[in-house]
DNA sequence: CCTATTGCCGAAACCGGTTTCGGAACGTTT
DNA sequence: AAACGTTCCGAAACCGGTTTCGGCAATAGG
């Protein structure tokens, strides 16, 4: 008769563990543990022969059996907030691809968690912590004062960031330049007769926001463009308030023609808004964005952006967490990459007239 | 002076064992830990006093060293196949965010992986099962015949599908009436005059493929329309694939004058294709589409769709999965929902004379 | 008043690994 | 031949929990 087990089903075969392979080779445990652990004090034949009888059984050590005495659970903590309406959504696939793909090269699992708001972000991170579900966190979106960095410090929880810091002493972080995309695309526009080029900032309290201006500034600066506040409109990071913001920018004297984004979602507004004051993107309205979302290679014309590997981000990022976690100082762990310009329609030379309503 | 930690900072906070709420109360660890577990056999006195100190003390499980003894580690497995190009990617967020939801209301977690294909899938779902990183696994994008099933069976790991299977036997499953909806779809079209009814069909091998085809055959049924097989294009998920499976449809003798799309992303390809044509969505052409991605709210005009909960999903699979594992039957964790309709304005009347060319 | 039952907790085994320590076997040096 | 050093493995402690078992004391029952 069969039995029932712990896993539900009605079979009852049972695990291979350490003691089953230690018998088979008529060994201690701690000689085939060390063994596979590639201890120095085991013969080439013996190590050879365990391993060997390891995969012919078929043993696979139980994660948790292990994590109790070497205290890591191998695991690669996330917590995604996802809000309602989150410009950022379309990434989490390719993030999260990333991340699992750096975690799986060193043979450590990806936990996540998402939460509605920051309270509920620092609740997960404590509990996950603290019940030792991931060894250590990586940290999407960083915040110019981020209250998980004084946390998870005060949790003795190893962290990286995807973004710099304000007091990013003692941290580690990859992130994009940003900030030079921007700058070029300044250049880019200015090169083009662009004279009046407005910007589009990005959510206030992230680093990368505060980044990008600056890069639109030194952009300004490098062409010997003039800085007019009025050209810098409020911050837009979603398709519908990218709308109004362009609006803004329209509708001032003197507008722009042409307008730098900070993030994509937010210049698909821009479309609509040019659509209804009857311009031409590409031509009567220039535009270069930033992050490279797929719906920017669809829309009329398609939108030149600068593209992150948000793939690669994640792939970087689990590997310096895990070299954190292992104990590397954090002031070693710190990375940058460029973004890509995706040359597309959506800017080119200026006006020679401007087309638009006063 | 400071002592470096495995945690690989230099504070030295050692952890809050059972042990030390035992030696602060003067108890035993077994008498603690089955005070905090509910046992029947400890006073209420005494349970109050242990949760109390445990409070106080900030003590916290290790969920693995739990594991270890109860086979469970309270994690969910998820392995997601992310194809180069997917329509299901915008989902990602919002489900992860409804099973990690699900997950936490009964203290377990999520472990993610990621898979770039069939093998990939298996080799983790094997893994991650085999190191009990997770207890059991939610699969999504349930196919016919789906390599997950058996292989999980065979591994005695417990799962739940999302979407129904051919041999659902003793699975477990979760599940939206797709086909309703795109029977209903096609009663609503054919109450509005259209007696040319198209369909634009899902991936082929997805259940949902073949459930909603059937639920097209049955709206044509119950509307008395006949079932013109030249009405039924090829199979489209994205909006690229859509744009040809419409003009596939379009250029037909006698050609639709409305069409049921299985999925939103390809029926924005209809939209590319009627501008193409010069027909007005809504007026010219009637299109209904499935699932309920945000893009769709944005076209011009809004896509009449059939909306999924996706988080919802999320969060009752999750429940499924976690009563699975903890042993209950199969064929009781079953459970069906319906999309919702969202009437905006791709779909009216049937055009009197068509203005299509031929 | 003695026995049977019940309530409640201590003691110890147990889960499946890792790591430390000591010592047997063998070769090398004086 | 004795002293010493290496190589390699067994034995046992250990990690931090859970679960079983047995026994003491208080209560109930006859």
């Amino acid at each position: 008769m069969a039995v029932a087990t712990t896993r539900g089903a009605v079979t009852a075969r049972r695990r291979v563990t350490i003691n089953d392979v230690a018998q088979h080779l008529d060994l201690t445990k701690g000689t085939v543990s060390r063994a596979l652990n590639g201890y120095s004090d085991i013969s080439e034949s013996t190590r050879l022969k365990v391993r060997r009888a390891a995969d012919q059984l078929g043993y696979r050590p139980l994660s948790h059996a292990q994590a109790i005495r070497t205290g890591r659970a191998r695991s690669i903590g996330l917590v995604l907030q996802v809000s309602e309406h989150d410009g950022h959504r379309p990434f989490v696939a390719d993030f999260l691809a990333g991340v699992s793909e750096g975690a799986s090269r060193e043979d450590w699992t990806l936990t996540v968690a998402t939460a509605e708001n920051d309270g509920d972000t620092l609740r997960l991170l404590e509990k996950i912590s603290d019940e030792r579900k991931a060894d250590g966190f990586i940290l999407p979106r960083t915040l110019i004062d981020d209250p998980r960095i004084a946390f998870l410090r005060s949790h003795d929880t190893p962290f990286v960031l995807y973004g710099r810091t304000g007091e990013a002493s003692g941290c580690a972080w990859y992130d994009i330049k940003s900030e030079d995309a921007m700058a070029e695309a300044v250049m880019r526009l200015a090169r083009l007769g662009h004279k009046r080029i407005g910007f589009m900032p990005g959510a206030p309290g992230y680093t990368y926001a505060e980044l990008r201006l600056g890069g639109y500034k030194r952009g300004l600066e490098d062409a010997g463009l003039p800085c007019d506040p009025a050209l810098i409109c409020d911050p837009a990071v979603d398709r519908e308030t990218g709308n109004n913001r362009a609006e803004q920018l329209l509708t001032i004297p003197n507008p722009p023609t042409a307008i730098v984004c900070s993030v994509d979602q937010a210049a698909l507004g821009v479309y609509d808004a040019a659509r209804r004051h009857n311009l031409k993107i590409g031509r009567d309205l220039s535009l270069i964005a930033y992050d490279g979302i797929p719906e920017g290679g669809f829309v009329d014309p398609p939108m030149s952006t600068y593209a992150v590997n948000i793939r690669k981000a994640g792939e970087r990022l689990a590997d310096l967490l895990i070299q954190r976690a292992r104990g590397a100082d954090p002031e070693d762990l710190r990375e940058l990459d460029q973004a890509r310009f995706l040359n597309r329609g959506s800017h080119g030379p200026a006006p020679r007239r401007t087309h638009l309503k006063q």
